[in-house]
DNA sequence: GTGGACATGTAATCTGTTACATGATTCA
DNA sequence: TGAATCATGTAACAGATTACATGTCCAC
């Protein structure tokens, strides 16, 4: 699964400017994929040149123009390639666990403080992805539900076992 | 974080061979972090180079011979200047993910198959976190085990909400 | 005699990020 | 007047993976 991949899944719903696809990836999608406009922008234009998508170019007043892309019929077999081609396994990359795994050699108040920044950053998330659940329920597929309660119940998760982690580290600080 | 910091993390508690710390990284750290061979000898030829960390050779009978590395001064320093420095997102790249978002574009029995292959991978892997976490307790530290106890709770919840969603999709497919 | 564990290393390639470059409009 | 949003694009660089290359010993 690449940039490519994606690109083409969301212009599956729609035509979309690469702008569009930013902020799409932003806000739903940031819980397991994310790209950068340096990425997005060359995908694009790949895509276009070998018949995947097609652009149009769209006349704004008042605003830039953009360039709004459509999925083509050898697009979107391209894109089903993808969904039955083989499963990547998932990648997580965590400096914050890292970080612990090491926490011997780093003071405790700086360990602590580093963690309980990560309990808010969990509290935040989680607040987006329930407000993100109560806004798009009545459009989303069942699948898609499946994501977003996978994505909740796992931020609920690590806020428990953060909490609990915490105040048993402060325990034997006291000591 | 790179694969150099990690590096020296895992010098930090003795010396390993490239070998060594490969299957460090596959067997407690796999859950937030992974390098390949191809990253591990290059990044220990150059930390040598540097004078972070140093190299001995040792002989073995009947095996291979092994370059046994050692952190330094220095490279406790580095690892010191890693960890004091500026902390990173956690990264987060999933391909079923992905395909369960795009999931109204495939068929629903390839759907459950992919998940529930998911539900046994997740099972598989809690075992071997919960086999860890019996086998290592005593000589984990604090930080440590909070590391272990987010990866255990972390793959308890998805169990949960994918058995739960395995069985909703199913009976939409009755329907 | 074949596969797996031990052990190291390089070259080609992939995939992506960051920083730079440009420029209009709107709002405070 | 300065920041934010809209909008696109490129070049330099980083960081890693995969496949290749090599070779021993042991167990089945």
């Amino acid at each position: 699964m690449n940039s490519q991949d994606v690109i083409l899944g969301l212009l599956m719903r729609g035509e979309m400017s690469g702008y569009d696809i930013k902020h799409r990836l932003e806000s739903i999608f940031s819980f397991f994929y994310n790209a950068s406009f340096g990425t997005i922008y060359p995908t694009l234009s790949k895509l276009e040149k070998e018949g995947y998508i097609s652009k149009m170019s769209v006349i704004q007043e008042g605003r830039p123009n953009k360039n709004v892309y459509t999925i083509t019929e050898e697009g979107k077999k391209l894109f089903q390639a993808y969904l039955h081609g083989p499963i990547e396994r998932n990648e997580f990359k965590s400096d914050v666990m890292t970080r612990m795994f090491f926490g011997e050699f780093l003071e405790k108040d700086v360990m602590i403080g580093m963690l309980e920044n990560q309990l808010q950053d969990a509290h935040d998330k989680l607040n987006r992805l329930t407000e993100m659940y109560k806004v798009y329920k009545p459009e989303m597929s069942p699948t898609q539900e499946i994501c977003i309660q996978i994505g909740i119940s796992d931020k609920e998760s690590l806020i428990r076992t953060l909490t609990q982690g915490i105040e048993r580290l402060k325990k034997t600080n006291e000591k």
